[in-house]
RNA sequence: GUGCCUAUAGCAUAAUGGUUAGUGCGCCGGGUUGUGGUCCCGGUAAUGAGAGUUCGAUUCUCUCUAGGCACCCCA
């Protein structure tokens, strides 16, 4: 019984033979891909909105953020950096209940201790905490500060729009003089001019918060008979901020605008001379602007002067081109518990000005690379390396190498493609010879010099092929990009 | 948060309801045991995830995820 059973299997055995190593393979691959699908799920990814930003995009934010030092300089407003974190308290009280940054946006959680705190979504709170928690209303007035760091914001992602992204921005807090809105205006637009964005200011006012609430019974009153008429956006708009009406893009609000009443025309008469003089400033400076009746901001603290940065569009508008965005908000500081202080101020986003700079291939001048190259060949040559480093960094000479390739092949292909003007090259052989090799890699000529002069030699070098200084200060790690200067 | 579009190696791309998913760039190595560029050879690495239809799915369907676009809103 046994045997015949044999036969039989083996015989199975033998017909199915391919089949069944087949269905062995089926199963194997489907194993593989199983596994596969389990290595790419544990993979780790970034939350969504979150980006890294990769060292080819670094020149550009280095160039940016050397100009907005600088102009920050040249008007001399002094940095403040303020916490990421803060109590949601303070942006609650600040923004609006109703906005959609503190209703839907705002990363909120209670800490270890219980606290309610909030991942900052702008940072104009922060600095009029600041000011009233260092008593800066001591200091002479008004007092001009700026940041730039990130904020968070729980949006859908978008082009130019990020759940972490950054802000800089510019507050003059103590005055309320036209001249401070004007001034602020002149700055962005300066940064923006500085980097080789046109723009266009759009500015409205929207007057204190007497005018504004006679006029949005007004307004509500005007839109009154055509509710029907409206989309369920707008209704809702109409019903909780009926400023927000005003930039609806729906065709039939549009049409319905050309007839409403108009802001201005409710403005008292500080609040006109306020917007008038305000803009004759610009004027003056230059600063190229566009009477806007329909801008309004979505921060609940802005009073009279308000404006928002356009890019100047060719055509292909994107829907993210305010670069930034501001006004006027004397009723901040009173909010907050201090004591009743004008202020204005504006923030820009940096990522939609990086992205300009993209589209416009604005890019800081390419950073001279390193001349020289060092080659090291086996552990005695290494040590020795370190010591000249020492000796080139003094020197002011910037030295690339490639640490962690062995084979000269290897560490001149480096070279090569750092397109460097000479090589040292360090052996066994020169370290006990207490020599080194300077290889010119365009002519391919190399010379043995003591190793003592090489420094000297090689300084002699860099100047006849240059003529000028060619030495930058910049440390040789990063040889792709970057001005050296890097703030933030 | 709502609607629409998209998803192939690190990047750029090709192709297909059916054997091993092709190419370029990049990266690594070899041709050259201590000498780069050009060239030649080799290697690396992908159908976003899950489920369904099917004998068979990377391709068709659904869900999820991510990105883009428009809206909401905003920087």
């Amino acid at each position: 019984m046994t045997p015949k059973k044999t036969n039989e299997e083996e015989e199975l055995t033998f017909e199915e033979e391919i089949e069944k190593k087949a269905a062995e393979e089926k199963g194997k691959a489907k194993a593989a891909a199983e596994e596969e699908g389990r290595r790419r799920r544990s993979l780790p990814t970034l939350l969504r909105g979150f980006r890294d930003i990769l060292p080819d995009e670094q020149g550009k934010w280095n160039l940016l953020r050397d100009t907005i030092r600088q102009v920050a300089d040249a008007y001399s407003f002094d940095r403040i950096e303020l916490p990421i974190l803060e109590k949601t308290d303070l942006f609650t009280r600040t923004i609006g209940k109703q906005s959609d940054i503190i209703q839907k946006e705002m990363y909120v959680f209670e800490d270890q201790a219980g606290d309610k705190v909030a991942l900052r979504p702008e940072g104009t709170a922060s600095v009029a905490r600041a000011y009233i928690n260092h008593g800066m209303l001591n200091l002479p007035q008004p007092v001009k500060l700026w940041y730039l760091g990130p904020m968070f914001r729980h949006d859908r992602p978008q082009a130019g729009r990020y759940r972490q992204f950054y802000q800089v921005g510019f507050e003059m807090i103590g005055s309320n003089e036209a001249i401070v809105d004007a001034q602020l205006i002149v700055l962005a637009h300066r940064i923006l001019k500085d980097i080789g964005i046109p723009i266009t200011v759009q500015i409205n006012s929207i007057g204190t918060p007497e005018c504004r609430r006679e006029y949005l019974v007004e307004l509500t009153n005007y839109f009154r008979p055509f509710r029907k008429k409206l989309n369920e956006d707008d209704k809702r708009r109409l019903q909780k901020n009926p400023l927000r009406i005003l930039d609806s893009k729906d065709p039939v609000v549009l049409e319905l605008l050309t007839g409403a009443p108009q802001i201005v025309d409710w403005l008292d008469e500080v609040s006109k001379a306020h917007f008038m003089k305000v803009l004759e400033f610009l004027d003056e400076a230059e600063v190229p602007y566009a009477l806007n009746p329909y801008l309004v901001r979505g921060l609940d603290y802005y009073t009279h002067t308000v404006f928002e940065l356009w890019e100047d569009g060719d055509g292909g508008e994107l829907a993210q081109n305010a670069l930034g965005g501001g006004g006027r908000y004397d009723g901040l500081l009173e909010l907050l518990g201090g004591r009743p202080t004008p202020a204005c101020g504006f923030a820009m986003g940096l990522e939609r000005i990086v992205r300009s700079m993209a589209e416009r291939n604005i890019d800081p001048p390419a950073r001279p690379a390193s001349k020289v190259f060092f080659a090291q060949l086996g552990d005695a040559a290494r040590r020795v390396g370190l010591r000249l480093f020492e000796e080139f960094r003094k020197a002011k000479i910037p030295v690339a190498e490639a640490t962690g390739k062995n084979s000269l092949k290897a560490q001149l292909e480096v070279a090569n493609k750092l397109g460097v003007s000479y090589t040292l090259i360090l052996g066994q052989k020169e370290v006990l010879d207490g020599t080194i090799i300077i290889r010119d890699m365009d002519s391919g000529a190399q010379e043995i010099v003591d190793i003592k002069k090489v420094t000297s030699i090689l300084q002699r070098k860099l100047e006849q092929s240059e003529g000028v200084n060619p030495l930058s200060h910049t440390p040789v790690a990063d040889q792709k990009q970057g001005t050296g200067i890097t703030i933030e």
